[in-house]
DNA sequence: CGAGGCTTTGATCTATCTCAACGTTGGTGG
DNA sequence: CCACCAACGTTGAGATAGATCAAAGCCTCG
């Protein structure tokens, strides 16, 4: 319940880990480099200011007084937010929001190509977004939400020229296990232990832990969507 | 983890439990009166339609395969919210939204007079609430959680004319113990408990289980955002 | 004033957290 | 190029918040 692996204070160490760019394309849009941990300020950006990742991917998240934290959306290429004021108060305003890359990450301000009903369409998408988040965390169970969250990762960080003939895809998981707890509202090490159980279950295949292989995306998608009472969702009974 | 208090199916059965008002003042905005459990049709309204809750309270909700319901948002008069098509999809297109009256509610149609920017203010709004809901599901704790509810639900409902001397307030719980169970993210039987708790250390008071009335809104404003190691939040201790 | 639907309360159970130890990996400097 | 270190990941055993099961009370509305 206190996982804290995200760790935004770096990023306010000064500016060296906060980089904009110096090798923007001139004539581009205002585009910003951040490596991974750099936390996205909302200062950086003009009030209101729409943001779109074009390489890498955020995190946005919100802190309680004691230091807990909530992943509430990961965000990956071509997905836009608000980086300036659309950081919105809530049911209790005890919460602040931020925002942090999870990898080497390229965002560019977006202000005047979207009118404000695209900007009505993007945080249409958002909000989406965070009604199925709240559905997950809710009543899901740790095997639900876990295949709930590879299959978004799997469609926003695909990595593409693999498996195209066995009906596989892999992804790159630019998120600790810590990080993905602090997403999905569980410890780091159930996280470990259900994608452990999938692995063995062979619905899913890693070697290094952060490049991960959906081998059965079907059984994901039956487990993520709460039909499904089998044996990929246990762990193993113990042999005798 | 299946709560279902919210009889949604009663609002299928026929037009007869979801009327049209047929005592809209003529020259107003179009509106509609829903009874208790009466389900919001998107088909009531036109693609893309705002409505406006005149009075009453409507809960939002997301629905699994298996029937376990989500309560996403419950709002009060003045809110206003997406009937027609601003029921998106997320993280994973295995549910589908809803809404339904807890109490006689009237809503009225309102596009006429929002545009483009009005929408995007109001889908801030509610994104923002959203948010504050996913990190209470997320890392809240069951007191946490029911403080949050309480003081939310009693800045919506309030009762008014009462104790004004004594610094209290009281509201109108339009949900069930079940209801809010859905809301929270944890059983009926909890959120009892937890009132109880909170009754039996003088945090709020309540005679028939929907009317309550807020005691010590300082504390609860300190359990709400996690601060708060005391006894509040226990269970007294059984005397030996 | 009776029935059905809420609510409360108690006793038990269990999924998940916690605590702890150990294994892996990738980056750094010798 | 290799050895070491710190951060990350895995695994196990035990603890616990909250769920589940069960049984009364109590409103309220016809």
């Amino acid at each position: 319940m206190f996982n804290s692996s995200i760790t935004a204070d770096d990023a306010f160490v000064g500016p060296i880990r906060l980089q904009k760019s110096s090798r923007r394309p001139a004539g581009s849009p205002e585009s910003f480099i951040y490596l991974r941990g750099a936390q996205v300020y909302a200062g950086s950006f003009q009030r209101g200011a729409l943001v779109r990742i074009v390489t890498g991917c955020v995190c946005l998240f919100q802190t309680l007084r004691d230091g807990r934290r909530q992943i509430l959306d990961v965000l990956g290429p071509g997905q836009i937010f608000g980086a300036g004021q659309i950081f919105g108060a809530g049911l209790c305003a005890t919460v602040s929001l931020g925002a942090v890359a999870m990898a080497e990450t390229q965002l560019e301000e977006i202000n005047g190509e979207i009118d404000a009903s695209g900007r009505a369409d993007i945080l249409q998408r958002l909000l989406g977004r965070s009604r199925a988040h709240a559905t997950l965390l809710g009543l899901k169970t740790v095997p639900e939400k876990t295949a709930t969250a590879l299959l978004d990762l799997a469609t926003q960080f695909p990595i593409t020229g693999v498996d195209a003939a066995r009906n596989t895809s892999s992804f790159k998981l630019h998120l600790t296990r810590a990080d993905l707890a602090d997403w999905l509202g569980m410890t780091l090490e159930t996280v470990s232990r259900c994608l452990n159980d999938f692995k063995r279950n062979g619905l899913i295949e890693f070697d290094r832990p952060s490049v991960i292989t959906i081998l059965k995306r079907d059984t994901l998608l039956s487990i993520a969507s709460g039909r499904h009472t089998p044996e990929e969702t246990k762990h193993p009974e113990r042999l005798p």
